[in-house]
Formats: C-alpha cells, structure tokens, sequence
DNA sequence: AAATTATCGATATAACGTTACCGATAAATG
DNA sequence: CATTTATCGGTAACGTTATATCGATAATTT
C-alpha cells in the first residue's frame, strides 16, 4: 500500500530512515545483495513491521521469502530524503558548536554541505576554520540570492538568534537548521527543525534518575 | 491530576519541559512573579491545553486566573528532570564534534558538567582542549569507579562506538549519551540517549522538498 | 511435485499523545 | 455583594503511531 501522498508524512517514520540507510550501506559494503526487513530489524532492535512498514514510504517493493535488493533499497531510501542530490548550505556563527559543525565530516553522508560560514565577530572574520575562511555578515544577503541558498544553519548565540533567522528568511531562505535553544518565529513556508540538546539529555538524565532512585530503594 | 508513577513518562512531553524552562528563567530575570500556561503556550507556538499537561506532570499546582509562580515553577521543572544537583560526566573522543562538545558552554544551563576528557589517539592525549586535559584511555575504568561517574559522553568515530560503550558500561557507567549514528546494544538497566543530527535532517530536507515541489508547480 | 517456510503487503487492533470540553475557583469589575 | 472573566484541573474524544494478525507469494526442502 503506497502512502497516501494527501496525508502527512509520519515524521517519527522519516526519523528513522536515516537508521536503515545507515546500516544498509554497510551492509552493501560486505558485499550483501539481498536483504529482509526483520533482518534490519533485529540489528537496530526494532519491530519488523515497523521497518516493512517505513520502508513503504519510500514505495519499495520487495519479494516474499527474499527481502528487499540493498541497492535499490538505498536508493529509495536516498532519493524519498532527497539526499541523492547534495544539499548545499550556509553556516551563520562560528563558535565552538558552528566551528564544530565546520569540521564535521559525517555530513557528507546525508548529502550536506556547508560551503560558506559567516561570523559577526571581526575578529574572526577572514581567519580559516577547519579549511573554511570565515566571511562578513555584510556579504550574506547577496550570497545567498546570488547563490541560490536554501538552507541556513544556524549556530549564533541565543540572544541573536531570531534576528539572524529574519536576516537568513529576508534574504530568501526556506529551511532553517537551528543549533539554538530559541523557538523561532517565521513566516510560511520557513522550514525550521531544531536541534534540542537539552531535549535529549533531559530524557536521558530523567531515566538515568529512575534508575538511580531503584537502585538506591533495592541495592545489589 | 498528578501523573500516576506506574505509567511511563510520555517522552515527549519531557523533551518539552527544557523549551518552557529555558523561557521561564527569561521571565523570571524580568521580574515576572507568576506566568499562566496560557502566556506560555502563546510565546513557544503550542497549545496551552498541552502545555498545562506538561507542566501537570511536576505536580506542580497553579491558581485559577493567575497561573503559576515563576520561582516554584523554574524548581519543580528543575527538580523533576534531576537538573537542581549537578550533573557530571566523562567524555570520550576528542574529535571535531568531542572538543565543540568541551567548549560548548550551554551545557551548565542543564546543570552538566564535563569534568574529564579521553582519547585513543597519543597525539592528542596530553594537549588541553578548551582549558581541559585529554586523558589516556588507560584511565578511563579507573577513574569512573573512582570518581563514580555513571554518565559518559559518546563521540568517537562510529567504527569504534560500540566497543567505547562497552567499556562505559563495563567501568560501571549507568548513562550513555550517544553522539555516533551507531544504535548501541548494551545491558540493562543502561540508559541510552541518541543525539540524531540525521534524523532531524531528514525532517528538514523532506520539508524542504516539499516546499521547492510546490513552488516548481506554481511559481509566484 | 507437494509440503514447508520465510517474507511481504494489507487490514485490524491497541497504545499513545494531543486536543476539546466542562466544572470549579479565585481574582477583577461594576 | 453579585457578576464577569481568566485560569486551572480533570474527563472524554480524537488522531496518530505502533503492533498484531492473516492471506498471498515465492523460494526451499523432501
């Protein structure tokens, strides 16, 4: 059943695609043609069904008793993302998470690159980060128009951050990747999606919590 | 109607509760005594229906017509996420992502505190990075028993994740906070939190897809 | 060639999270 | 002091996401 392309995308379902594409291109890489979704499955420790049921977003067919041809299951997976054509992305704050982000290799294999990052700082204007020099917000608006970005990632401290986030959808950004704890306002279409570090460590101090609280009610 | 401690903590509701704390401590630097959910829910774009949900799992009480006490409000959040008593941690992988994660200062805003850093690689063991010291692997078991620290900060390459975490796990640690694409398998009760940057680009991209489509149908 | 098995794809059911509704309460207002 | 209003807190309805079940299919085995 292909999904019905009126309805919303389950996003919890696109969150996971990058976990089976992961895993399928090491598969691929030892050399596996062939491969079933209660196999990825067990290796990722989620349910078959969900997998199956993931994977026909992306209208894949597989065939009984066989599973899914790897290639061509990456490939769906990649063109549904749209990571088989690269996207291309500008960076606004160079601090130590921008510059980290600078020097990140890992997003290569999700089609992203940062081919410019600006800084309002002067004092780091022009210097190099991680083979990247770092340019003047006064060339951003242009850049962008002449360059046709899309994409923003946004890394600036908190107090600026909706300013910068006006500045990136003025000069006619639709996407924004906001590395900042501030919920941003944006006109539609803006595409925002946030990074919440503190979303994540408070899930994971509240169940580390838990198991604390047990341990010290019943100790080993 | 306090939440009944048998059932599990809805999730995303936790991962909320940083969003209204954040903005809470704002108003509260304001001098704003007391805040309504409705006040709330209006600033971060949510339903106030929700965000009273949310806050009702803190047990907190609030009063017809005026809403909640900012100062107990910002504690009982704080107290219920564990975030009042300093949290302390190791990390691992002193990397471009790893030395961002050192010097990013955010983190005292949810009460972590990175006390120790480690790498594999003798080159880097021994420099300091953002004022701290990386350390041998060799250490590593001993000083968590020692120092009883229960969470590590995972940010090796993902060949190696795997086995780090077993180590985290098997020097006693109870909490993995997970910066590799890797799905971890380790032991109960061990907690383990996933920061997906590619899930959360997925999102975008698929988004942003969705937003060029139409606007490719009908150019303005 | 028949029987068996693994897997897919679809439909149905259940769990979970969100949103709507309504009575209760306390402050504000006339 | 009675009325209005904003808000809380609980219950109920709803929608979305996850899981279970089942028939169909194709490879494998006997």
């Amino acid at each position: 059943m292909p999904h019905d392309p009126l309805r919303p995308l389950p996003l919890p379902s696109v969150r996971r695609l990058p976990l089976y594409l992961r895993y399928l291109k090491q598969l691929e890489a030892e050399g596996r043609q062939v491969v079933s979704c209660t196999h990825i499955a067990e290796h990722l420790s989620l349910g078959s069904i969900q997998v199956r049921k993931d994977l026909a977003l992306t209208d894949i067919v597989g065939r009984p008793k066989v599973g899914y041809e790897t290639r061509a299951l990456i490939e769906a997976i990649e063109s549904f993302l749209g990571w088989n054509n690269t996207h291309e992305a500008f960076l606004v704050g160079v601090g130590s998470l921008g510059s980290a982000l600078l020097g990140y290799g890992g997003f290569q294999d999700f089609g992203l690159s940062i081919v410019a990052a600006f800084d309002a700082d002067a004092a780091k204007v022009g210097t190099t980060v991680h083979g990247k020099e770092v340019l003047p917000m006064d060339l951003f608006t242009d850049l962008v128009r002449r360059m046709h970005m899309n994409i923003g990632i946004l890394a600036v401290p908190a107090k600026v951050a909706q300013a910068v986030a006006d500045l990136m959808t003025g000069s006619g950004m639709l996407a924004i990747w906001n590395f900042t704890p501030v919920k941003l306002t944006l006109p539609a279409p803006v595409v925002v999606e946030d990074v919440r570090m503190a979303a994540s460590f408070a899930v994971l101090a509240k169940r580390l919590g838990d198991v604390l609280k047990q341990r010290s009610h019943a100790p080993p």
